[in-house]
This record gives structure tokens, sequence and C-alpha cells, in this order.
RNA sequence: UGGGGCGUAGCCAAGUGGUAAGGCAGCGGAUUUUGAUUCCGCCAUUCGGAGGUUCGAACCCUCCCGCCCCAG
């Protein structure tokens, strides 16, 4: 396909399809996630091309009605409909799975819960982990793949140990490591991620060279189960209690308002406050049993020490046998660099102490852990921040350098 | 009903004769496969009200209204 034209970018597919499997790609089955937008459609490309046997599956993961009409969310209607075109251009077979009940359980669920506990969901990092990585993956086992192929901007590749490794993608701007914390050495195992060393540029030509209609399709962005971007409304219709009002209170004890429920907040949270003061207001804590949501000044969402739960391990070693902790860039949120950190384990529990601090860390939300020095950055693993706050202990000699150097 | 002070956008507030700063809140947008943050833009034809002086007033004068404080 497309092999008369001089774009260099015709002679790359073959090269980065490359699933790094023991056998041949002929005869070879791979399932492809197909979302219905242009990452994984064009992945489903890719390894057609390659020569394997592809099958893609596109997972049915919420009501079509409720975002019908909706830009930039994946797998409604729209969306499906749009990868049964690009399988059928392709010429693969492609299934469409009822996914919602799994989904709502295991994600939709457990994201208004979370809110209602006064944390921040991850729903993208729980749907990775409970359904794409879990239940799909299962399916494609059952259909006798040798790989699930995804359109996750994130490497993998095998290590000199044995197993697979997970790294940032190429394009730091793109890369979905962040959400991927979660993914175990058995699941890389059985991973494929062919759009991790790619830009999302070269990808979306990779699309018009394969004649997909989606070439030019919208990115995705916001939580995918979300219309309008207003997820308090869907949180409200499964949870009705999640709108108890509460005070809003300073942290110097001063009720300064109230507001319609805790659920509308989350740390590090400025704008809807709705109050007036000499300084911005920015949430601190949210109270989840007195339904308080309390704030102070930006300073005081500055942390540096992150205590975890859940924690999923795929670097080198265990971390309970690191003895003074272990060195590691950490990102607390998706779209901000790695930091340097250090990672310890205290009376069994995860601890991040973050070298310089940051703002806005939230519980509910991921902190992930990769190597620092390497390029690209190992993904080392991670998890969800179950608390978050100022050093509490000594600090490494260089860290309050480090700190002078954020102001 | 003696004295003093004040009344500028939703909140705070600068401006004391030359044609309404700024902050906060709010709204909109950019950024973003989570939530945030951040950034950009918008936001008082008008300064408690009515007159007057002046080429020109939020700023000066008069009266009225409303707050606050001190004193009886």
């Amino acid at each position: 396909m497309s092999k008369d034209t001089a774009d260099p970018m015709t002679d790359r597919p073959a090269i980065l399809a490359d699933l790094d499997l023991p056998d041949p790609a002929a005869g070879t089955r791979i399932v492809v996630a197909m979302s219905g937008g242009v990452d994984s459609s064009v992945v489903a490309g890719l390894v057609r091309e390659a020569g394997y046997d592809v099958v893609g599956i596109t997972l049915q993961l919420y009501d079509h009605g409720a975002a019908r009409g909706r830009k930039g969310a994946c797998c409604a209607g729209q969306d499906i409909h749009d990868a049964r075109r690009v399988a059928d251009r392709l010429g693969i077979e492609h299934y469409v799975l009822d996914f919602e009940e799994r989904f709502r359980t295991a994600v939709i669920d457990s994201f208004a819960d979370s809110y209602l506990a006064g944390e921040t969901p991850l729903p993208c990092a729980s749907c990775n982990q409970a359904v794409k990585f879990s239940d799909l993956m299962q399916v494609a086992r059952e259909l006798g793949a040798a790989a699930l192929a995804t359109g996750h901007y994130v490497r993998s590749r095998r290590l000199g140990s044995g197993g697979r490794g997970l790294f940032e993608a190429a394009d730091p701007e793109r890369d979905q490591s962040y959400f991927l914390y979660g993914t175990t050495r058995e699941q890389l195992d059985f991973l494929r991620f062919p759009l991790g060393g790619l830009a999302k540029v070269e990808v979306r030509q990779m699309a018009r060279a394969l004649g997909l209609a989606i070439a030019d399709k919208h990115d995705s962005q916001d939580i995918c189960f979300v219309p309008e971007g207003r997820y308090q409304d869907l949180i409200r219709r499964l949870r009705p209690e999640a709108e108890a009002p509460g005070d809003i209170v300073h942290l110097d004890g001063r009720v300064l308002g109230r507001h319609r429920g805790i659920v509308n907040y989350t740390i590090g949270q400025r704008r809807g406050i709705g109050i007036a003061a000499n300084e911005p207001l920015f949430v601190v804590r949210l109270e989840p049993r007195t339904a308080r949501v309390v704030v102070g000044p930006r300073e005081a969402l500055k942390a540096h020490r992150i205590r975890l739960r859940d924690l999923n391990w795929i670097g080198e070693g265990r971390p309970a046998d690191f003895r003074d902790g272990l060195e590691v860039a950490a990102k607390i949120r998706s779209s901000q660099p790695a930091r340097p950190g250090r990672l310890m384990v205290e009376g069994g529990e995860p601890v991040v102490e973050l070298l310089a601090g940051d703002y806005g860390i939230s519980p509910g939300q991921a902190c992930v852990l990769y190597s620092p020095d390497e390029i690209p950055a190992r993904v080392l693993g991670g998890g969800i921040i179950e608390a978050a706050g100022p050093r509490t202990i000594a600090a490494p000699a260089h860290a309050d350098s480090s700190e002078g150097a954020l102001r």
C-alpha cells in the first residue's frame, strides 16, 4: 500500500510493526484494541501491513446516547462506527464487544465513589487496568492471539533479564505511561505498543497513507464517559448523596461560605470556589466526613511527601529491599515532567519524597515512578496517592537548594 | 439629628479637576486521553441620589439617602 510514493513514511510501517514475537507474522494472530480513533487504527494498519493475522476489537463501554455528538470522546457510537470502517478498509476481522456492565462497575462506579471519598479518581488508569488489560486481554488470549496491541504512546522492550520493561514514549508531549503504571509484568509480556516511538504527526501521516478516513479525526480528551465535561452531573445521578452541602473553611479556621457538594472539588483547585479574598484561594483539603472544603493560599498546597497504596512494581528488585530508598523520577500528574524524588518503604508503606515538592497533589491520583537517569526513562511502577503532606523526615542535603530553585 | 468618618463593578480597593489602576470572584478560550494548575481574553460610558461651579468633576459646593464611630 502506498509503495508508489516517494514519501519516506511509506517505508516505516513494516519496520515499526516489528512486534518482537518469536513466530513469523504470517499465521500469528494479533488482537488490536481499536477505539475508532487515529492511533489504534494506525496500529491495526501497521500490524496488518506486517503480515499478521489481525483481529480488531472495539469495546462498547457506555451508552451511546449519553455522549452522542460529543467531540473528543472515545468508544461512543460514532467511534464504534469508525472502528468498523477502518477494519473494513484494512480487511481485518473486527468485533464489537459489549463491556458496558464491566466498565460501569470497574470504572464509572469507582470514579463516583472516589469523589465521594474526597479523592480525585484516575479513570483512564483504572480503565486500562481493570478493563483493557484484564478482560480484553483475556478475550485476546482466548482468541489465540500472540499479543494484544494498543495505540498507547508508550514503549516496551525485552529486557536482558528476561521479560519486558515499560518505557516512556519517544514524544514526551504524547507520552501516556502515566496512565499505564499499573501494568503488570505478565501483562507487559503480552502487550505491544507499536506507536511508542512515533510522533503524532507521523501517525496521522500513516493513517493517510493507509487510506483511513479517520486520519484527521480530533484527538480524544477529557473523560470519555462524561458528556459535556461535567462529571458532577454523572455523579449526582449515580450517587444522589454526593450533593451534601458543607462549609468552605479557611486553613486559619474562618468559615468563608458554603458549597454544594464535596464532589465539585479537587485538591489544588482554584476556580469554582466562589470566594473573593485578598489572594486566590485553593482547595487544600477535602473532608468527606464533615463535607468540609478547606481552602488556603497557594503555598499551603506545597507537599514533599506522598504516601502510596496499591504499589505496582515493575522495576528491578523490590522496593522494600532498597536500604536507603531508591532515587526515582516521579510524576504526580500526566502532563508534567517527572521530578526527582526518592522511594522509600516505611513500615511496609511506600512513601515518595519529592525533593523540590509539588503543588496540588491529590489523593486518588497516581504517583508514577521512573528511572531517573535512563533515556528513555523506564517505568518502575507507581501507586495511588493515599495522602500528601509537608516534609516530616530529614530530607537529602540538597533538597533545600532545589526548593529554592523552584520559587 | 452634637461631633467625626465613609459610600467607586459581586467583594476588596486606587484614584482628590482632565476624562475610572489593581487584586479577588465570575465568564469565555488556549493547553490536556484523568482531576487540577497555568496562560490568554472579557468583565463600571461610570463613581449612593439630585442639583450646582467649571471648557471639563468620582474628585469642588449644596441638599437628600444610607452606613459606621465617638459622645451625650
